[in-house]
DNA sequence: TGCGAACGAGCAACTGTTGCGAATACGGTC
DNA sequence: GACCGTATTCGCAACAGTTGCTCGTTCGCA
């Protein structure tokens, strides 16, 4: 992604408005390696601009999407995650604290996908995510899955299921 | 994924039962390629077992992921995939119908990612996906980019340009 | 056959995202 | 610098996908 004022320009070439909110989440995104997500943006653009609104934030990421100026990306459930490198790269995400780090990875073509096994199908991008833990959710982790969400937290097979377990302590004779 | 009957003795030897919605599940999804979503299979077991409730597919879907039966993925933004196949595999996901079919890699282990760059993260799964367009949709949709998903173009009310769609040659060699 | 724990259905609640409309601000022009 | 048309902001409603909760029902073991 293009640094603020040549995104101001390229906005006004193409007839959308430069204005303060805009601004803000240009600097913002601008040589972000967090992959932030909307939510994420806008609890930042808060602190410059109070007041923004989601509804506007959403609206800028998506006019940067469609100039191609970011990147946007489902890499697991919840919010999308915008990535203004644009640059032809990988990730790698933490399953625990979901934070996404980029990679660059040689010796993609040399992956050989048995060619029959395309059928047809006409590759135009090709996404490669290393999914595992983080430097810090590995130090500090092992046994402690509950350091940052627990919500994640599954049901373990062979126990009953939560959906029946209140949380109320009743008497648990 | 087992067949029905032993995902049947599979449950019933952690304490789950075995429910006639829940072997409709175990057959729907026995052998099936399709990657679906909790509501396609909604719908197909509602054929067979009318009054289904979505929510109990969820909650048996949610158990097959626990028991390492079923593998869950969020391919894009949307509904979250199913799938039977738990062996080492990765997936064509088509841009516009958003089929998903599996394709079997060799050589992902000469992906060579300089070793710096994961700094400690620890790689856990690798998952590779290639986005472009499925047989069917490559044949009769070049032009036609509206045959499958009209909301995928929608811009904002009155917006009088429109933006470059650069299908940028990716070079995956 | 009887019992208790597990379950299904229905609905509410919740998260992330988009549609809509009225008031406002940008930016080219005078 | 003031003016004006149009894009924009914002708040809220609506929407999609998923999960929480509760109660009547069913499974599975004895
Ligand atoms: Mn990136
Ligand atoms: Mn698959
Ligand atoms: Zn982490
Ligand atoms: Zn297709």
């Amino acid at each position: 992604m293009r640094n603020p004022d040549e995104l101001a320009s390229a906005f006004r070439a193409v007839g959308l408005k430069v204005t303060p909110q805009r601004l803000a989440l240009f600097r913002l995104l601008h040589d972000n390696g967090s992959h932030p997500s909307a939510e994420a943006l806008h609890l930042a653009a808060s602190a410059s601009m109070p007041g923004i609104s989601l509804r506007t934030v959403y609206q800028t990421l998506s006019d940067l999407v469609a100039m191609g100026e970011l990147r946007q990306m489902q890499l697991c459930a919840g919010s999308a995650r915008f990535d203004p490198n644009v640059d032809d790269h990988h990730h790698l995400l933490c399953d625990r604290c979901q934070s996404v780090r980029d990679v660059y990875v040689d010796g993609l073509g040399a992956v050989t996908v048995d060619a029959a096994a395309f059928g047809g199908f006409r590759v135009r991008a090709t996404d490669l995510v290393f999914r595992g833990l983080c430097a810090e959710c590995t130090e500090c982790a092992d046994g402690a899955a509950d350091t940052l969400d627990p919500s994640i937290r599954a049901t373990r097979p062979g126990s009953p299921h939560h959906h029946h377990i209140t949380t109320t302590k009743e008497a648990t004779s």
